[in-house]
DNA sequence: AGGTATTCACATGAAACTATTCTCTGAGTTAGG
DNA sequence: TAACTCAGAGAATAGTTTCATGTGAATACCTGT
């Protein structure tokens, strides 16, 4: 019985027509061959890195901007045009691209470098050696280099926050030690403020020269939405307005591109599952509950035990009244690690905790004085309330199994 | 009434501790010559 | 004597605890009118 179906909805599967000619165009991943309305910045941006073929040092440079300005794609972009470049005219060329946000791969200090190493060739364990090491091994593979190295460090504002700016200054310094080579650094950052709180020596080498990204703006988003789905869609399958909505729902935010690309491939998406022949703006709304929906599970589900119950507890105080203190949630906390047999943390470790989830951004948090009753924290739901009872559920669910 | 001092209930920060995972080193052991 | 094993020292890291200090405004407490 089950067997036949499923047969069933695999043959349809198959035979179905999709909306989608290549979906792969509507992934974070895809590059693509021109970019829209970025012209200042990428000439400006392959003006400054342009002597590397040279076999020059370039100035080091320091782009910003918030997320989804195209900040990632226009640096890929250009660094492959390099490449290609180099390729056809022989010209030795390296240039190490690295996401300082990828979790175990390069966010602290010592990943970071170990992973730089292993662009040249060499492996490094993941602990058990001293920083000092792994610097002296990156060192030595740079020297053998023999010409310039581009270091392209994107997000790195995540990885200053986490270690400090002591990998950049190391970094930096690198240049005055090195003989054969030299190491020019290309830092990319949604965050701005991040460089107030810099050693200032850092932060002059680093930004010698710097680029800012503004966010697109509705019209320009439309148009690099239209662009894509172009790529992706079969002709004519995407209704009036549904780019327009999309546009405009996330030019509201931020001007998110890469939002908006998800969003319109989520609503394709939906689109064909619901064996619709076209795109509606319905689907538009839908992609974007799902998405915020499948975020917050995402987030609620992966979470450390600890940290799971004491979002429950914020979730399970919010019936009572509107506003939620950190000293109900503490005190509820605690018999729920008790109910469930667990230690509980600190409240030092709690009120970091819920920070925490603060930055995520399943919830917001005010701090208020409440006169001689104390200071603390108020905390409101940033989540969707009909989402509530299923991320309870869920949060129920992992709890009581272990 | 108006002004100052207290006080609450946490926030926020820094440092230290714990446990885990991993490398490296050198001593001791074993097996083969 | 070379190869192997294994314990111990030292590192990085994540998660936490401990200790210390900060803080905004509702109240308590004065003070002079």
């Amino acid at each position: 019985m089950l067997k036949k179906s499923l047969t069933v909805f695999f043959e349809e599967f198959l035979y179905k027509e999709s909306l989608f000619v290549d979906k792969s165009v509507l992934l974070a991943s895809y590059i693509p061959e021109t970019v829209y309305y970025r012209d200042i910045e990428v000439n400006k941006i392959a003006a400054i890195l342009a002597p590397l073929l040279k076999r020059e040092k370039p100035s080091n440079l320091f782009i910003y901007g918030s997320t989804g300005s195209g900040k990632t794609l226009v640096v890929k972009h250009i660094i492959d045009n390099m490449e290609e470049v180099s390729k056809n005219k022989k010209i030795p060329l390296k240039i190490v691209y690295i996401n300082c946000k990828l979790k175990k791969v390069a966010d602290t200090e010592y990943r970071l470098i170990a992973q730089l190493a292993s662009f040249f060739g060499k492996s490094i364990p993941p602990t058990g050696l001293p920083t000092d090491e792994v610097y002296k091994i990156f060192y030595n593979a740079v020297e053998q280099e023999r010409g310039i190295v581009l270091l392209v460090l994107d997000e790195i504002d995540q990885l200053i926050k986490r270690t400090g700016d002591n990998v950049l200054y190391n970094l930096t310094r690198i240049n005055e030690e090195l003989k054969n080579s030299q190491i020019a650094l290309v830092g990319v950052s949604n965050n701005i403020t991040f460089m107030e709180n810099i050693d200032v020596r850092v932060k002059s080498s680093l930004s010698e020269e710097d680029v800012l990204f503004p966010p697109y703006n509705a019209f320009e988003i439309q148009n690099i939405l239209k662009e894509r789905a172009k790529k992706a869609f079969k002709e004519n399958v995407i209704e009036q307005g549904v780019i327009e909505k999309c546009a405009a729902y996330v030019a509201r935010e931020h001007g998110d591109a890469r939002k908006a690309i998800e969003l319109l491939r989520v609503a394709g998406e939906i689109a064909e599952r619901s064996k619709s022949k076209t795109v509606l703006t319905e689907h538009i709304d839908e992609a974007e509950e799902k998405l915020e929906r499948e975020k917050i599970f995402d987030i609620v589900r992966t979470q450390p035990k600890q940290f799971q119950v004491v979002l429950f507890s914020i979730l399970s105080t919010k019936n009572k009244n509107l506003s939620i203190y950190t000293g109900e949630v503490y005190e509820l906390y605690k018999r729920l690690c008790f109910k469930i047999g667990l230690r509980p943390l600190t409240q030092r470790r709690v009120s970091h905790i819920i920070g925490e989830f603060e930055l995520i951004g399943i919830i917001n948090t005010k701090t208020i004085s409440k006169g001689r009753y104390g200071r603390t924290r108020e905390i409101t739901l940033s989540v969707p309330s009909s989402v509530l009872p299923l991320t309870k559920k869920i949060l129920e669910e992992e709890l009581v199994l272990t």
